[in-house]
DNA sequence: CGCGTCGTGGTTTTT
DNA sequence: CCACGACGCG
């Protein structure tokens, strides 16, 4: 493909990001801009215009599926492949320098990276050996501390706990854990990043090859990007100016897990001579549903500004339903999709999605029991099956026999007789003696402190992976899965499991087998050949396994209406989009509506969500929903009420709901607002004689035993008896 | 050691 | 309401 045409089919905007004079940009792109579409062009620009090498050229997304994405698109242009260029995400990229740079990294050379599961067992062993009651310092807590201190690039010795117990607990917690880290040569998520940030920092000459190789940086999503992300990218910047930052302040949504919206103000800071170019025509919506995003997210301070227009017309209104309960909800958008698709559309174009996972379950009922396919994403990954684990775990054992964390999860998986008290005693002589376990499960069955029984178990463990790894001492990594999966016990465990429960998981066991068949390195390419060199096939697959959690999978190819959440729709465009359970409480979620600085991201959340809608767009909340077993009763949405009343148009509840006809929804949400059958209602302010003054922010059931939940100014939120509680109104 | 019962708590998710 | 983890019994 030649330059004119790269340029032709561009509007002036995009054209001029992607023939931006060499030097810093910051890339505003819209919902539905044609940003990915600059940024290969950019590349594909840079290599024939620009002359550069792809080798030259490092880019950097968010998740793998974006990472092969843009490299299929870019060799797709390019028509070449795209050898020695790195595109990928944060993650992978900072993975392959440590196994190259293992050395000057500190890490030990065949070191092994565990993922958020691994890493919640290992801080729960650590708590253990540092008799850290779990009950009050739960592990998920300190993992998510730790990892939290990580992405902010934070060692144990940055930081000060200045007498603050719960920082004092979690910062001893750190530490051991790295030690236990350190000792086996495990590596999490962000240590590969905050690892290798470190190593370009204190290394001159690699930092200076790097800084001299990369002649353009580019990177998708930058409003996602965490702390240690920036900083890594700052490093290999160095002084020049060759970065290119794509992304949307307006879709900054993973702000509670250490994304800084910030990085996009300064990068700007950082890079004065930057040049900004804002995206701003959408190609995906219509004008109505343009309207409603914009009017929606002006609601939002600290915007850096931008004003979608499109030129596809004004399309039809946005269609508000109020569903009676959440079953009637996933009724009518049932009863829509069926409409839809008799017109002969696929129901792929359809996409319903939702603030949290916990809603799926009935709009799933009401699909099923209309027979319409569905696909729900999200939910467990393939890679993080428990089933798919154990095949790994021992795959791993096989590769590392002093990989604790494998031989815990497998020892006794299927049974064999090596309970906790054996796998405890395991467990403590390997610390003693500063082994692993592996080495410790031998001694043991050499020497006395063991029952026969245990012995026996122990050392049958032993004999099994030991005949296990000579017998598959030529097979290919496919074979070697199969042998593993049926020697190990696994298959025959899983087949007497039964049930559709245990099907699931022996498919899931043969489809690790195919994973294997078709696992090929090169499509991952490591940054120079010698790298691979020092690795194994099997190494590779299992690191490639731990970066890679696997698509949800079910077919693609089906037909299906496509349910997620609002988060993982990033990214995604349908022709119709349904946002259910548009109400207070649950969208904004209530614990976003306690935290100010929250909100704004819940309407950011909710932007995406509009965003996604090419033709037609739904919007239905629930004036009652059973939600965790007991019935709410909550107000629409206010990001509802945030959008022009003239570009909605409302639906009627459908006939067969009994309920009062005097009900149009305007009054129901004035009526919902009263407690039922009492003096009060939602937002007024009231005085208790203990907690003090307050107003309340929920409520539930009616007259006598209505319970208000009320947030009180001095003691937080709490929920109260009416009948008891002796509340004055204020 | 394995299985059953009780109790608790419950956004969003990638790597 | 339901899924998961902690306990106690056979």
């Amino acid at each position: 493909m030649d330059v004119t045409e790269i340029l032709e089919a561009l509007n002036r905007e995009q054209r001029s990001a992607v023939t931006a004079p060499k030097g810093s940009a910051l890339v505003l792109a819209g919902a539905g801009s044609g940003k990915t579409r600059v940024l290969t062009q950019r590349v594909a620009w840079l290599v024939q215009t620009e002359g550069l090498s792809p080798f030259g050229i490092l880019a950097v997304t968010f998740t793998n599926k974006a990472a092969a994405e843009m490299r299929a698109r870019i060799e797709e242009h390019l028509s070449m492949p795209l050898r020695g260029m790195w595109v990928g995400t944060f993650h992978s990229l900072a993975h392959r320098f440590l196994r190259a740079h293992w050395m000057d990294a500190k890490l030990a050379q065949n070191f092994q990276i565990i993922d958020a599961d691994d890493q919640l067992r290992l801080v729960k062993r650590v708590l253990n050996n540092l008799a850290i009651d779990d009950k009050k310092w739960p592990a998920k807590q300190a993992v998510w501390w730790i990892n939290a201190q990580k992405d902010e690039g934070l060692r144990p010795n940055h930081i000060q706990d200045e007498g603050d117990l719960f920082v004092q607990t979690h910062l001893g917690i750190y530490r051991a854990y790295e030690e236990a880290c350190e000792r086996g040569g495990m590596v999490d998520f962000a240590e590969l990043l905050l690892r290798t940030h470190e190593t370009l920092l204190n290394n001159q000459s690699l930092l200076a090859h790097y800084q001299d190789r990369f002649k353009a940086i580019l990177v998708d999503e930058f409003q996602d990007t965490n702390a240690i992300q920036y900083a890594w990218l700052r490093v290999l910047t160095g002084n020049d100016n060759k970065l290119m930052v794509v992304g949307d302040d307006d879709q900054s949504i993973y702000g509670w897990r250490g994304a800084k919206i910030e990085n996009i103000q300064r990068f700007q800071h950082d890079y004065p001579q930057s040049v900004t170019y804002r995206l701003e025509q959408n190609y995906r919506s219509t004008g109505t549903i343009l309207g409603a995003a914009n009017a929606l997210i002006e609601h939002n301070d600290d915007r850096l500004g931008k004003a979608l227009w499109t030129e596809l017309g004004e399309g039809e209104p946005v269609t508000l339903y109020a569903a009676y309960n959440e079953i009637d909800e996933a009724r009518y958008i049932v009863d829509r999709v069926k409409q839809y698709a008799d017109e002969g559309r696929a129901f792929r174009e359809c996409a319903i999605l939702y603030r949290s996972n916990a809603q799926s379950r009935v709009l799933e009922e009401a699909l099923l029991r209309s027979q319409l396919p569905y696909r729900i994403y999200g939910g467990q990954r393939f890679f993080e099956r428990a089933e798919i684990r154990s095949a790994l775990a021992y795959l791993k054992i096989l590769s590392q026999r002093h990989s604790d964390a494998a031989f815990e999860r497998v020892v006794n998986l299927p049974p064999r007789g090596i309970g906790d008290k054996s796998v405890q005693i395991i467990r403590e002589t390997a610390r003693a003696d500063n082994v692993s376990m592996w080495q410790a499960a031998h001694h043991l069955v050499a020497s006395a402190g063991l029952t026969v029984r245990a012995k026996t178990a122990i050392s049958g463990f032993i004999d099994l992976i030991d005949t296990l790894d000579a017998a598959t001492e030529d097979m290919d990594l496919a074979h070697l899965v199969r042998e593993v999966v049926e020697s190990s016990g696994l298959k025959q465990f899983y087949e007497k499991e039964g049930g559709e429960k245990g099907q699931a998981r022996l498919e899931n066991l043969e489809e690790l087998v195919t994973a294997a068949q078709t696992f090929d390195p090169d499509d991952v390419p490591l940054f120079d050949e010698t790298v691979q060199a020092d690795m194994t096939l099997l190494d590779e697959f299992l690191s490639h396994a731990s970066l890679e959690a696997g698509e949800g999978q079910g077919d693609i190819n089906q037909d299906s209406v496509q349910m997620m959440t609002m988060h993982s729709a990033k990214g995604l465009e349908f022709p119709v989009v349904f946002l259910a359970g548009l109400e207070e409480g649950l969208f904004p979620h209530q614990m976003s509506v306690e935290e100010p600085g929250r909100m704004a991201e819940e309407r950011r959340l909710c932007y995406v969500g509009v965003t996604r809608a090419m033709q037609k767009l739904f919007l239905t909340y629930a004036e009652t929903r059973r939600l965790n077993g007991t019935d709410r009763y909550n107000r629409v949405s206010r990001f509802v009420q945030e959008i022009p009343p003239e570009l909605i148009q409302e639906v009627r509840p459908q006939t067969q709901i009994v309920r009062p006809a005097y009900q149009t929804s305007h009054q129901v949400s004035r009526v919902a607002k009263e407690v039922s059958g009492t003096q009060f209602e939602l937002g007024q302010k009231v005085m208790h004689n203990k907690f003090g003054e307050g107003w309340i922010t929920n409520y539930e059931g009616h007259g006598q035993q209505a319970r208000v939940q009320v947030k009180f100014d001095d003691v937080g939120t709490k929920w109260l008896m009416l009948a008891f509680a002796k509340l004055e109104a204020v």
